[in-house]
DNA sequence: GACGCGTGGAG
DNA sequence: TCTCCAAGCGT
């Protein structure tokens, strides 16, 4: 391809054979040793992708395993309940992934008998299934050459190949797909892959790449040139937004009022603590005090915590408030909880921090 | 194309 | 303590 042609002095075939050879003996040698790495079982493949969207192989491994354990087959997966499902994503984050896996497993069970479509148009249909999965399961599970192309790739072929496009822009994730295609050797496209994004997390990272050992410093632009610093480029995030919030521990007795949150937004459909982020929170609390007619005892902000999420930073006021007896009457989506017996609901972390800090007091 | 969507770890 | 995240996807 041009590109290569341009950056590179040697001639283009040498560099791919070079760079499709030195990546696959490298893997073989070296590829961690990972619980979905076992077999290449579609159904596997595909949940350690969707738990490895934007979250480190250390944080999944104990969540693949558990979730496996608890749903060894595509179809185990399919007849569970939403319930039992969420619960084993329980603070991995990101819950819409887990709620699309679950709605485009059942749709595989009805639609396909159970097995993982292995056309991309196809397979690229299912819910939380993007071009990056697609890729990845089509080519570790059905040795299809397709490009899988994440973060890691598109920083090791930023390196290789002096690239400066913007790889947060979404645009230049088809220029790397394009490179793929011509990369990828037709025997072993997962492995190759897999190998890209081997390198990427171990050798190629984002700061202090360890070129000594890396399989394809001799091709790589960036070695040559001593770029490693200023590759790839990557515009900054915006910094989450500040919002002040108020989290409501209500008890009774030994029972603690939690509510499920819509499901649509932050913490979609996951169990909380009933929660009030306007300008004036206690105002609004006291108003969804008053409806519910409840008699209250005392009120008392106990603990100030915060937490950070990609796009918020909440400052969080947790206010104790006891009522005189525990309401008989409860709504959908409400509950009375045994406070010992809590954490039978699926929490996102940032109530479970809260919900530990007031179990303390 | 830009934004919403979690979390815990590394430097 | 602070910054930048990490194997993205849906809207």
């Amino acid at each position: 391809m041009q590109l290569i042609m341009n950056t590179m002095e040697r001639p283009e075939s040498t560099i791919v054979s070079t760079i499709q050879t030195e990546l696959l003996h490298w893997y073989a040698r070296y590829q961690r040793d990972l619980p979905w790495r076992k077999d290449q079982d579609p159904y596997k493949v595909w949940v350690s992708e969707i738990m490895l969207q934007q979250t480190r192989v250390n944080t999944v491994i104990p969540y693949f395993n558990r979730f496996i354990e608890r749903f060894p087959t595509i179809i185990d997966l399919a007849n569970a309940s939403d319930d039992d499902v969420v619960k084993m994503w329980e603070g991995l984050g990101y819950y819409s992934r887990v709620r699309n896996l679950h709605s485009a497993v059942k749709e595989v069970a009805d639609k396909y008998g159970g097995k993982v479509p292995d056309q991309i148009e196809e397979i690229s249909r299912l819910k939380g299934i993007g071009p990056y999965t697609a890729g990845a399961i089509l080519s570790i599970a059905y040795q299809r050459k397709v490009p899988a192309v994440d973060g890691n790739v598109m920083r090791v072929y930023s390196r290789i190949f002096a690239l400066y496009d913007d790889i947060a822009i979404p645009a230049t994730r088809k220029k790397m797909e394009a490179i793929g295609d011509v990369l990828i050797p037709e025997h072993a496209p997962g492995d190759f892959n897999q190998a890209l994004m081997e390198l990427g997390a171990t050798i190629c990272t984002p700061t202090s790449p360890q070129c000594l050992f890396c399989p394809v410093s001799s091709v790589c632009e960036a070695n040559e040139q001593e770029l490693q610093d200023e590759l790839p480029q990557k515009k900054k995030a915006k910094a989450p937004t500040p919002v002040s919030v108020r989290f409501a521990w209500i008890e009774s007795g030994h029972s603690v009022f939690l509510v499920k949150r819509p499901d649509k937004g932050l913490l979609a459909g996951m169990w909380s603590l009933p929660t009030f982020d306007q300008e004036d929170p206690s105002a609004e609390l006291d108003q969804y005090l008053l409806t519910r007619r409840w008699t209250v005892q005392s009120r008392e902000v106990e603990a100030k915590i915060d937490h950070v999420f990609s796009h918020r930073h909440w400052f969080i006021e947790i206010e104790r408030i006891k009522l005189d007896q525990v309401p008989i009457e409860c709504g959908e989506n409400e509950e009375w909880l045994d406070i010992n017996s809590i954490y039978q609901k699926a929490f996102p972390n940032v109530y479970r921090k809260a919900i530990s800090v007031m179990k303390k007091q």
